[in-house]
DNA sequence: AGACCCACCCGAACGC
DNA sequence: TGCGTTCGGGTGGGTC
């Protein structure tokens, strides 16, 4: 499932491969993927400007409007040769001057959609970039302070900080070995200059790991995530932590699965 | 407004 | 073996 740093690759290996072509037309054959394609078609012709990345959301920029695209789970991109066949769970395809580019998503919750007002678009959707400057613990105290969400919840809204998921707030949570059961409005400020500097470190940490496995995808634009080597507690119920060797449990917060080291990681 | 629940999907894992 | 059931994941829309 990308999270930010699985975007990011993403964005990086797309933008070496499609910027500066032409899209010439697109098939759908999943129509929700889709979510106005009379916009997408007006854009025929078009060149692509640059790939981008706001949050979760994968951006290009044509010439009239920008292109958006959600992976949400499984949402991955194929290179394809000219008219090389789809396959079964290839929803869309971008036909450009001398490729083809596939959308493929097992699970259907992708989404495509074209927007000319990007800001607009956002609106109060998407909160701050991880390394934007304003990101600051003050920031978070202010967003924290009349929230009564549990802390795994809070990190989780991308109106606060934008691409975190579930894999990453759970790591998160425990290098700031805070339950992620602790209200948000009883953590204190320096608890949150903390969690400014633990979600960089471990977003980072990703992304140059990502960026490390991108020769192992040749075909593939996707991602699988060789970064769950350095993983710690998602995905790991009933094992050692890596600190005390505590079993991790696993519970649920804000209807996710999460897992968290009952001895090391307290609540407020 | 904030908090919470559920639909959207389907493959993998599990139960019998 | 095979068939039925459960689970999970991000987001948006609905309700209270």
């Amino acid at each position: 499932m990308p999270e930010l740093p699985e975007v990011e690759t993403v964005v990086r290996i797309l933008d070496e491969q499609i910027t500066h072509h032409r899209l010439i037309d697109s098939s759908v054959y999943w129509d929700k993927t889709i979510v106005n394609r009379d916009e997408l078609i007006a854009l025929n012709g078009q060149q692509v400007q640059k790939v981008s990345r706001r949050g979760k959301y994968i951006l290009w920029q044509m010439e009239t409007a920008t292109i958006l695209i959600h992976l949400r789970m499984e949402g991955k991109f194929y290179k394809l040769a000219k008219n090389e066949a789809r396959n079964k769970h290839s929803h869309v395809i971008f036909h450009f001057d001398d490729f083809d580019l596939a959308f493929n998503d097992t699970r259907k919750f992708g989404r495509i959609e074209v927007s000319q007002d990007l800001e607009h678009f956002f609106n109060h959707k998407l909160g701050l970039e991880p390394w934007d400057e304003l990101l600051t613990k003050e920031y978070l105290r202010n967003k924290a302070r009349s929230r009564k969400v549990h802390l795994k919840t809070f990190l989780l809204d991308q109106s606060v900080i934008a691409g975190i998921g579930n894999i990453y707030a759970d790591e998160i949570c425990f290098k700031l070995k805070l339950s992620p059961f602790t209200r948000v409005h009883r953590i204190p400020l320096y608890k949150w200059e903390e969690c400014v500097d633990v979600t960089r470190q471990v977003l980072q940490e990703a992304i140059d790991s990502g960026g490390s496995t991108i020769r192992s995808y040749t075909a593939s634009l996707g991602i699988t995530g060789r970064f769950q080597l350095r993983i710690h507690v998602y995905g790991r119920a009933n094992q050692p932590c890596h600190d005390c060797h505590t079993h991790l449990i696993r519970s649920v917060v804000g209807q996710r699965s999460t897992v968290y080291c009952p001895q090391c990681q307290k609540r407020l």
